[in-house]
DNA sequence: GACAGAAGAGTTTTT
DNA sequence: CTCTTCTGTC
C-alpha cells in the first residue's frame, strides 16, 4: 500500500503524526497496527525529512521485522534526504547482537562468541547439576532452567536470589551463578544475554554503548505487550536521550506471559514516560460484525485489562457455528465436511481456510483425516528444521571449530560419530579440565601427557583436537559449503547417520536433511557479503526460522496452534477441540491461567474475516481411559444468538426434543454472566 | 557400546 | 495410549 495520511482514520493519523515524544498506541486485533507503524516511518522520512538511519524499529519476530521493512521500502521508496541509509527494523536480539558485535569485549567475551539455544542451555544446566553441588531430588534440570529463566527474564541477577531469605531461591542463585560463569568461560551468550548484556553495558560503559543507540533518535517498538522486564530496561535506555518512543501493543492479545512477557509494561509506560500520547485504535478492518460480537463477549470476561472494544463495518455477516459430535473423528469429519461444502459455496480457495487448535498434538488427528480425503495442507509449527537432533550435531562441529571453548557443543560430537571416546572418557575429560582451569579442547590436544588417556583414546582426542584447528584454518581460508561438506565427509557423518537408522524410510529423511543443510550453508557462502563461520552461526541463531517460505500462496490448508495464528487472518477459520478443559488449557487453568486461556480465545476468534466455526467432541480418550467433555467455558459467554442451529451447550444434536429448552438454557446463562459483570462494574457485552 | 525393556511424562514457543 | 528418556544387561 503506498503511503498516503489520507486513507487512513482518524485516530491511525493522530498515531502516525505524533512523532515526538512518547506515545502509546493501544491497537485492537486487525485495527491496521501494522499499517500505522510503517506509515509512521515513512512519514518520520519523507515528511519531517529525518534521515532514515536515526529510525529504529523493534519487533518480535523476523517474519513481521521483514514484512515491516517490505513496506515501509514500498511506502517511501529512495526518500529520507537524499542520504542512502535506512531504517533499521529488527528484532530485539538482533539489535543485541549488532551492538555486541561492537562492544562485547568491554564485558569480559571474546569477539567469537556463539549463541546458545534452549537444548545447550539445557545440557548445560544438566551438567551443573550432575556435577553434585544441586541435590539430585531437587528439580528436573528442565524446571530448573525455566525457574532461571524467569529470573532472569525479570532482571533479576545471581546476586540477587543468593541475598533472598528463601533456601530454595538462593539455591537457585547458586546455579545461577555457575550457569553464567559457565557460559562466560565458554564465551557463550543465551538469547536472554542478547538483551541483558547490551542494557549492562549501557549502565556499565555508557560511551561504547552510546557510540551505538545515540544513533538512533526515534523508536518504534511492535507488540509491546509481550516484552519482558529486561526489554523494558532496554526501550526505557534507548529512549532515554530524546524520548521519543513509539510503542504499539493490545493487552487483550498478550498470549506469552508464561514466557516471560510482561503487558503491566503497557502501564508501566503510561508511568515512567513523561507526557504519554496515547491513541486507541479499535476499528476492525478484518472481521464481520458477529465475530467482533463475539470476540468482544469473551474478552470482556477479564478482569484486569483496558477497557475497549472492537467495531467495524464489514457488515453483519454470517453467523457462527458449532460442530458437536460423538468422537474426535466424528468431529473432525464434520469439520472437513463443512470446510468441503463452504469451499464449494463460495468458492473460495483452500488457502483461505486455517484450522486452530490449543495444542499441536491435536494436529494429528485432523492431518491424518485430511491426508485420506486428498486435502493438501501446511501444518506450521512442530519441530524445526534447525532444532533436529542431526542438525544440531552437525552445526556443533561448526561451532566447536569457531569456538574452542563451546564444551557444550563440543561434548555433543566429541563421539559422535563415533571415534571411541565414550562416556568414561567423558567424564575424565571434563574432571581434568575443570580441575586445570583449561579448555577441554586444550587436554585433548595434550593427551598424550596424561596417564588417563594412554593408548587409543589419547590418540583419538589428539586427532580430534587437530581436525578442529585444521578445519579453523580451512573455514578461514576456503569456501563455506565446500568446506562444510569436506569436514563432515571426513568425520563420516553420513555413515554415521545411515548406521543409526535402521529403517529405509527414516535413513533417506535423514540423509535429506542434512543435504538440505550442506545446501543452505552452501547458498550462504556464496550469496553473503560477509560469508565467514561466524556470521553463519549467527545468521542461523537468530533468523532461521520454521523453513518458512511463506506458503501462503500455494493453495493449502493451514493448520496451526493459536498461538502460531497471532497477527495473521484467514477468510475461514476452523477452531476445533473446543472443549473444556482442552481449550482452556487444564494445566493453565490449574496455575490460575484462565484469563491468558481467555486471551487466547480472543486471538482465536479475531483471526477470522468472514466465517469463523467451532467445533468438539462429546468424548475423547486420553491416556486409555474415554473422558466426557463439554463446551469451553468461552464459547458459553457468546450470546447463543449469534450461532446458525444449536449454540454451544445446547446440546441439541443429541437429543433435538429438548434443543429449544436448551437453548433457552444457555441464553439464560449468558445473560446471567452479563448482569455479573454489570455488577462488578465492568461493562457487559452488546 | 548396543539393545531391550521399564519408567515417566504428557501446553503454548520465538529469539 | 504413545513417545521419549533412563536403566540394566550382555
Amino acid at each position: 500500500m503506498a503511503f498516503d495520511l489520507d486513507s487512513l482514520n482518524d485516530r491511525q493519523r493522530e498515531a502516525v503524526l505524533a512523532t515526538e515524544g512518547a506515545v502509546l498506541v493501544l491497537a485492537g486485533a486487525g485495527s491496521g497496527k501494522t499499517r500505522v507503524i510503517t506509515s509512521r516511518i515513512a512519514h518520520l522520512m519523507r515528511n519531517r525529512k529525518v534521515p532514515p538511519e536515526q529510525i529504529l524499529a523493534v519487533t518480535f519476530t523476523n517474519k513481521a521485522a521483514n514484512e515491516m521493512a517490505q513496506r515501509v521500502k514500498v511506502m517511501a521508496p529512495g526518500s529520507g534526504n537524499g542520504s542512502a541509509g535506512r531504517p533499521l527494523i529488527c528484532t530485539f536480539h538482533a539489535l543485541g547482537v549488532r551492538m555486541l558485535r561492537r562492544t562485547i569485549q568491554h564485558l569480559g567475551y571474546r569477539p567469537n562468541f556463539v549463541i546458545y539455544d534452549d537444548q545447550d542451555q539445557l545440557q548445560l544446566v544438566r551438567g551443573l547439576m550432575e556435577d553434585g553441588v544441586f541435590e539430585s531430588d531437587w528439580m528436573q534440570p528442565k524446571d530448573a532452567l525455566f525457574a532461571l529463566q524467569a529470573a532472569r527474564g525479570q532482571g533479576l541477577a545471581a546476586a540477587d536470589l543468593l541475598r533472598d531469605e528463601h533456601e530454595p531461591d538462593r539455591r537457585l542463585g547458586r546455579l545461577l551463578a555457575a550457569y553464567e560463569d559457565t557460559l562466560r568461560r565458554m564465551n557463550a551468550v543465551d538469547f536472554e544475554d542478547l538483551l541483558r548484556l547490551p542494557l549492562r553495558l549501557c549502565r556499565e560503559h555508557p560511551v561504547p554503548a552510546r557510540e551505538f543507540l545515540g544513533q538512533f533518535r526515534y523508536l518504534l517498538v511492535d507488540e509491546y505487550q509481550d516484552t519482558n522486564h529486561t526489554q523494558y530496561d532496554l526501550v526505557r535506555e534507548i529512549a532515554r536521550p530524546h524520548g521519543n518512543v513509539c510503542v504499539v501493543g493490545d493487552d487483550d492479545q498478550s498470549i506469552y506471559r508464561w514466557r516471560g512477557a510482561e503487558p503491566e509494561n503497557i502501564k508501566k509506560f503510561e508511568r515512567d514516560f513523561a507526557g504519554v500520547h496515547t491513541v486507541h485504535l479499535e476499528q476492525n478492518y478484518r472481521s464481520t460484525d458477529i465475530i467482533l460480537k463475539a470476540a468482544n463477549q469473551v474478552i470482556t470476561h477479564n478482569a484486569d485489562r483496558k477497557p475497549k472494544r472492537l467495531w467495524g463495518r464489514q457488515g453483519e455477516g454470517a453467523p457462527l457455528e458449532w460442530l458437536e459430535a460423538d468422537s474426535e473423528r466424528q468431529e473432525l469429519e464434520a469439520v472437513v465436511n463443512h470446510l468441503r461444502s463452504l469451499r464449494l459455496r463460495r468458492d473460495a480457495k483452500l488457502s483461505d481456510f486455517a484450522i486452530l487448535y490449543r495444542s499441536n498434538h491435536q494436529s494429528r488427528g485432523i492431518e491424518e483425516l485430511l491426508r485420506e480425503e486428498g486435502i493438501p495442507y501446511n501444518l506450521v509449527g512442530g519441530t524445526r528444521f534447525y532444532d533436529r537432533r542431526e542438525v544440531k550435531d552437525a552445526l556443533a562441529y561448526l561451532k566447536v571449530i569457531a569456538n574452542p571453548d563451546d564444551e557444550v557443543s563440543l561434548f555433543r560430537i566429541v563421539n559422535f560419530p563415533r571415534r571411541g571416546i565414550g562416556r568414561t572418557s567423558q567424564t575424565k575429560l571434563a574432571d581434568v579440565a575443570a580441575h586445570q582451569g583449561r579448555p577441554a579442547l586444550q587436554i585433548m590436544a595434550e593427551a598424550g601427557r596424561y596417564a588417563d588417556f594412554a593408548g587409543a583414546t589419547g590418540q583419538s582426542m589428539q586427532h580430534f583436537a587437530e581436525l578442529v584447528t585444521r578445519y579453523r584454518r580451512r573455514f578461514a581460508e576456503g569456501p563455506l559449503g565446500a568446506t562444510f561438506r569436506e569436514l563432515l565427509a571426513e568425520v563420516g557423518f553420513h555413515r554415521a547417520l545411515e548406521k543409526e537408522k535402521t529403517d529405509a524410510k527414516s535413513r533417506e529423511k535423514t540423509v535429506g536433511l542434512i543435504y538440505e543443510l550442506e545446501q543452505a550453508t552452501d547458498h550462504f557462502g556464496r550469496t553473503r557479503e560477509e560469508p565467514s563461520l561466524k556470521s553463519y552461526l549467527e545468521h542461523i541463531a537468530l533468523f532461521a526460522m520454521p523453513q518458512d517460505t511463506d506458503e501462503r500462496d500455494k493453495p493449502l490448508v493451514t493448520l496451526m496452534t493459536v498461538h502460531g495464528a497471532k497477527g495473521l487472518e484467514f477468510p475461514y477459520v476452523y477452531v476445533i477441540g473446543m472443549a473444556d478443559e482442552v481449550f482452556p488449557n487444564k494445566r493453565a487453568l490449574d496455575e490460575g491461567q484462565e484469563e491468558e486461556e481467555r486471551r487466547l480465545a480472543y486471538v482465536a476468534i479475531t483471526r477470522a474475516r468472514r466465517a469463523l466455526v467451532f467445533s468438539m467432541a462429546r468424548a475423547r480418550k486420553r491416556y486409555g481411559e474415554t473422558l466426557r467433555q463439554r463446551p469451553s467455558r468461552f464459547l458459553l459467554e457468546i450470546d447463543p444468538a449469534l450461532f446458525a442451529g444449536p449454540a454451544p451447550g445446547a446440546a441439541g444434536a443429541a437429543h433435538p426434543g429438548h434443543q429449544e429448552q436448551k437453548t433457552k438454557e444457555a441464553r439464560e446463562r449468558f445473560f446471567e454472566n452479563v448482569r455479573k459483570l454489570r455488577e462488578t462494574g465492568q461493562g457487559g457485552p452488546g
